[in-house]
DNA sequence: CGGAAGCGTTTAGTATTCTAGACAAATGGC
DNA sequence: GCCATTTGTCTAGAATACTAAACGCTTCCG
């Protein structure tokens, strides 16, 4: 009988009326998608709370799944990044089919006096738009991680390019290349001493 | 820190924290848009309320931005429908222009011995192309087997239909059907002595 | 070794959501 | 007309979300 059925007392996971998407969607629970989304800004819970007019218990409640936020407050939550919730609930954390590129690994379109080198082993579904860029010594764009719905990528021409992508650090160096989703918040700055040149591009529908 | 404002007594709209997409979304509110989405499905609070497990006056208070539901709550409900929360905050509320069109109102495409009445004015921004089709005696859309991307299905409603597709042919009469990808050749003709009429619906859309 | 600062967690209390039930208005037989 | 049903709304109380403040832990300096 599902008479008189007491909710656990607090300190049980709640988790509940959102486990069966009856679709094999099998996407992570609110909790744990706000903190990867979280640790990917490189954000702790107070720094977020206090973005996004909460407090840290808050957060804290929610990442463990002990509450379920009403929409208003998971919306004021994630605009602290920002990001809108059917983003939030969309947002593909997993596959993250790759990111990183060596400079072998970039595959050769024209050969002879012209060289185009693609980024990335299969551009079907992919729609992309090119730019140049010069990054001084120690230019740095800031951690203010913007993200933008697209995708972007790029080659490092010459110099040392330190890039973050999803929490995730790298150095690349002349010849490598990077291919992420723009809506993972993103950084670049350049720790070497002349100049970084790279090769960009990155999906808005702007042309 | 915003120290003490109090939110407004009971009664008044919570619409709290919801009300700036920062895009040009201008997506209605949440109430609003369950609103509309529970009448669309001809259901009423109580009945929606029922499928989803809880009671009629929070349908109500939800409706009217009395209250900003809890994830849980609103997952519960939409799983009325059903429909996922990300569907339902992306969902496309504007006026579909139009829904019913009167048999007078199809437009015709092709004419003569063949005849395409296009259901809808405007195919733009619609996955699915619907026509009602005639073929008089001997009829024929040739043998030159146009192909394109897509899928497309029928119903024969009267006479007799020839298809060929893929090199394969078939007599088809009233009630029988057809579905067949787009990219294999095909041809329709009529081989009987009375009109032959058909509904066909083909996707996406190639005029 | 302090100890100050930052982290995530937990708790008591308040604010809000949600339920159960009642209410008035509209609808549909008969 | 009159009763029965259905509709959306509203209210008191139970259940839940949220806040403010504390706790234990780690890190980093002097």
């Amino acid at each position: 009988m599902a008479g008189d059925f007491r909710r656990a007392h607090r300190s049980a996971p709640v988790a509940d009326g959102m486990e069966k998407p009856e679709g094999g969607e099998a996407s992570p629970d609110i909790g744990t998608r706000l903190r990867e989304l979280r640790k990917m800004h490189g954000l702790s819970q107070r720094e977020l709370a206090k973005r996004a007019g909460v407090t840290n218990g808050t957060i804290s409640l929610i990442e463990q799944n002990r509450i379920s936020p009403s929409i208003g407050s998971l919306k004021k939550v994630l605009d602290g990044f920002p990001m809108s919730i059917a983003d939030f609930l969309t947002l593909d954390l997993k596959p993250r089919s790759r990111v990183f590129y060596e400079a072998k690994e970039l595959r050769e379109i024209a050969g002879g006096d012209v060289s185009f080198r693609l980024v990335g082993r299969d551009t079907r579904g992919r729609a992309i738009q090119m730019m140049h860029e010069r990054y001084t010594p120690g230019a740095d764009t800031g951690d203010e991680m913007l993200s933008h719905a697209g995708e972007e990528c790029g080659i490092v021409i010459s110099g040392v390019l330190e890039l973050t992508v999803g929490g995730e650090v790298r150095r690349l160096v002349a010849g490598d290349a990077y291919y992420f989703d723009s809506r993972l918040p993103h950084r670049f700055r350049n720790p070497g001493t002349i100049d970084c040149v790279i090769v960009s591009a990155c999906t808005p529908p702007s042309f």
